[in-house]
DNA sequence: ATAAGTGTATTAAGAAGATTAATACACTTA
DNA sequence: TAAGTGTATTAATCTTCTTAATACACTTAT
């Protein structure tokens, strides 16, 4: 399911709540689907119960999982976060916009590395 | 000089290598000038000598302050630390620029940001 | 009905890291 | 020489993450 990097000095269920959300915004895992037990992730992980149950009560927070009780934690669906995870992405890219120029980077610079990264041409 | 966030949950010396480093690369300190010794700074925000100590190193370990030994320590030149600084945060901008992208943010969207973020245009 | 699997809550203990505290030393400046 | 500087060391305290051991209510399958 994911992979935990021991060299990473935050919480571990930091780390969980992170590559999950990846994961799950990336289309790696359908919506819909269930989400492995609290119990049957740790043990895959070989963590504690309450450090996964703490990362899925995150996820559910953000709305990336809802849970039925006795069920299990399922992935909701894109159009119940796709906005949300869009404005969060954008005000993130808009401070580090932001600290570039700032920093004395050229918007020109940012532009061709605009294009760069999406592959395309945008004037003309 | 800088003030502390106390619902930060950060180590204290984390918050205050970004605050001075902030200060320092925004040109709220001026090259070459002294910085407040260890033990004044101490004083001032109320946390212990070694904390600050600790700060002013990883800030002296990046480039941002240099140290002669009985004098104190100094703010660097823009020379010496702004290339590496732009080029720490154009890393970052790549990545949540690539962020953005796979959270489906159009590239013509940014660009409207762009724009906006640096007060002109950029196509004919 | 029963058993197994689910999420959730509680309490306690452990482990790790940040912070404080109290010193000490070498250096520079007045 | 005295005061101010950065730096180093050692120990103690504090906070937070993590583990551990249970317990409870719910759902599903038998």
């Amino acid at each position: 399911m994911i992979l935990l990097d021991y060299r990473d000095k935050r919480p571990i269920y930091e780390q969980m709540v992170e590559k999950l959300e990846n994961l799950i915004t990336s289309g790696g895992l359908e919506a819909l689907t269930k989400m492995p037990s609290v119990r049957s992730l740790a043990m895959e992980l070989s963590v504690n119960p309450n450090t996964v149950q703490r990362a899925y009560a995150q996820l559910e927070q953000d709305g990336y999982l809802y849970t039925v009780s006795g069920r299990g934690s399922f992935v909701t669906a894109p159009e119940e976060w796709r906005e949300n995870k869009q404005a969060k992405v954008l005000r993130e890219w808009q401070t580090v916009t932001r600290q570039a120029r700032e920093a004395g980077i050229l918007g020109e610079r940012l532009f061709r590395e605009l294009e760069e990264i999406y592959g395309r041409a945008y004037h003309d």
